[in-house]
DNA sequence: TGAGCAGACTAACAAGTGTTAGTTTTTATA
DNA sequence: TATAAAAACTAACACTTGTTAGTCTGCTCA
């Protein structure tokens, strides 16, 4: 219905100021010049600025535990489950590249949630390093410190949306894939 | 002097703020309780809040052009260079945990001097991707595009300081040793 | 046509913002 | 111990914040 539409525009449109400022840099006056409206007029819309970030939020990080679950529950070998991990990032990144920028940096100004956020987040953490693990067991992947191997990839995934939108021409695949390229195989060429 | 001491002592609690919340919304109220005293008594010792910012983030900005400036004049291969950026990275992200927070999420909030800090960011950029490239011309790095061997790489050493802070008993020259051995070898056992 | 309603508006609020002015207290030294 | 500088304080300012109340406009459809 028309209702949900104008709703979700002005989420979108909060999602690009809160990516460009943050959260709390953006007023709702900014948020209502940016709509073409009065301030007031958005509460026609929305319960609160609140409301905004958690929707944003919330969506994005229950999207990435359901799918690391997915992946997580697969028949692929450890190494395959990786790549998969890092495309459904590249994926997700590209859909909502704004929205990403609020899940890094805003998830501390949820008022009453963060303790949910925090949950979800822990839970795809626990995840990503289970499969991690799996795959020094089985010798695919060198027995490094788990938790570095996890950092390194996720502060790369995790920054994606910084880098998706200066690349007007993107290939996802190709990204993905070179990706998986450098974050597996290593940059040395090992002549 | 005694002013420097105290003037410095509020810089750090602030940029301990900063990192928790962002520079937006810590009020000179908060950094004012956090040090003990009232907010108009932080003006005998600062002149604004973006002072305060200014002085975080610029400090650090330019040692990291300086330091990226002498790894690419040394006489090592490329790879040795990118360890030594790793190092850079983490020798820096160590003695300014805090600080570090504040150049990655608040210098748009820089109000004159963004474009000083873009100016230096470009610089040390621009450095870096020479690096890489001088080492796929002398064939030690895989010809994959070097921006994002370069993102990739930045994204890591940009996100040290959320990591840093968690590891209790850390060694920072092994975690440069890892951090080296995962960006540059990889992860995958190759058996 | 006219009733209803979604969605814009104006006006205003209470609380919170960075900062200044002026005053008192603390500290160090001669 | 008297003095002056450093550094705290109280009080207040002008402005901005998120949000509410009440009103007006224009579209939909019975």
């Amino acid at each position: 219905m028309m209702q949900q539409t104008r709703k979700e525009e002005i989420i979108k449109t909060a999602a690009k100021l809160f990516k460009e400022k943050g959260y709390s840099a953006v007023t709702m006056r900014d948020l209502a010049t940016a709509m073409g409206m009065k301030a007031a007029s958005l509460y026609n819309h929305i319960n609160s600025k609140q409301e905004i970030l958690k929707i944003i939020i919330i969506s994005i990080a229950e999207e990435f535990t359901k799918g690391i679950d997915v992946i997580y529950n697969s028949n692929n070998s450890s190494l395959d489950k990786l790549s998969q991990v890092i495309a459904l990032h590249v994926k997700i990144t590209t859909n909502s590249t704004n929205e990403m920028a609020s899940l890094n940096n805003d998830w501390m100004h949820l008022e009453g949630q963060s303790d949910y956020y925090l949950t979800l987040r822990n839970n795809y953490e626990a995840t990503f390093i289970k499969i991690i693990n799996e795959g020094i067991s089985s010798s695919e992947i060198k027995p490094v410190n788990p938790e570095i191997i996890m950092f390194t990839m996720l502060s790369t995934l995790r920054s994606l949306f910084l880098w998706i939108p200066k690349k007007e021409d993107l290939n996802v695949n190709e990204l993905a894939n070179n990706l998986s390229e450098i974050l597996i195989q290593g940059i040395n060429k090992k002549l």
